[in-house]
DNA sequence: CAAATTCGTATTGAGCCGATACTAATGCGC
DNA sequence: GCGCATTAGTATCGGCTCAATACGAATTTG
């Protein structure tokens, strides 16, 4: 995985952690697209992230915009630019092709168990817990488009559901 | 994972990749335990590694001595000292205990998934394919006791069979 | 409104990392 | 035996990540 990213990034002359940044960013809902989240992602200070946004900003890979309520926390977005390289450059892609020999059921299942593995090890380090809104507790369906965030109370829409958050909730029983 | 080894290594003052080259020292059977080997493990260059054993023999973790047939090649292994740090910090674990609601099944299940991928990408990547000889399709087994690597003609011990080796080949006809 | 807290930035220094150049040992062809 | 190419490892240099610290600005609390 080292060796699949400094290679992927080598080619833009991007770091890997900048690569990492840019694929979170490309996951982050509308809770989890600033510094400090961004930070809590990485396991990085935000002083250390402020540095890679700085030249993210620079290459023109990212917008960076003030949020509207709180004018201290700053909103990520990537730009097309952005976008682009991470499409062509596909970071995750060796990943997929390296499980093409692998039946969809096991990926299946092995997916759901190291998801529950970084779920526990998330709480053990009590670290930020990141995951998608679909399988978290406070993810309600209104409609057949609509959804709602009970912790924050906002409505998302069917995509938004499918994106990255850091105010995760695992839900409960799931195994012994 | 990243936060996990940063902080492991920041009690000893070491970074992420100190840890993960005595990690791989500690693992590494007759054939890997040299600079190049390590390089090709975790796919930085060999003056880089060079470095990196520098500071750990500085530390007094490892030993490094001539091979006896060919004299470029240094052999390294961990020191008492090295060996005790790993017994303490037990950088992997965070994750066993990651992995203690999960049944042993759909542990062995996810695994052997993700060890094909593992290969997979490996051969991918055309960089080297590590894995244990007991899944090695060089290895043979001479007696109760006693192994042998067809490839390089040694025999060697059960617990040696267990360790990781940098000339792997895996076996073929796992699964369609 | 003052104090404490939080989000982000700027700066500095330690140290990883790759690139390059180098030495030394081995193997090949003669 | 004697060049020539190859391989294992080291030394040096510059770019850049990263944590620590200090700071400014906005928000919250009492």
């Amino acid at each position: 995985m080292r060796s699949e990213l400094r290679k992927a990034g080598s080619e833009e002359s991007l770091q890997p952690v900048h690569l990492q940044a840019l694929v979170y960013l490309g996951k982050a809902n509308r809770y989890s697209n600033t510094p400090q989240a961004l930070a809590d992602y990485l396991g990085l200070t935000k002083g250390t992230v402020s540095q890679t946004l700085l030249l993210l900003d620079r290459r023109g890979l990212i917008e960076r915009f003030e949020d509207d309520v709180d004018r201290r926390v700053v909103r990520l977005r990537l730009s097309s630019a952005g976008e682009q390289l991470l499409a062509e450059s596909q970071p995750m892609l060796a990943w997929q092709n390296a499980t093409r020999n692998i039946s969809p059921n096991r990926i299946r299942n092995a997916t759901s168990a190291l998801r529950e593995a970084l779920a526990t090890l998330q709480e053990d380090n009590e670290g930020a817990v990141f995951g998608v809104c679909s399988s978290c507790s406070w993810c309600q369906k209104l409609s057949q488009r609509i959804y709602r965030c009970g912790k924050m109370g906002d409505r998302l829409s069917g995509p938004e559901t499918r994106k990255l958050c850091r105010i995760y909730a695992a839900k409960v029983a799931e195994s012994a």
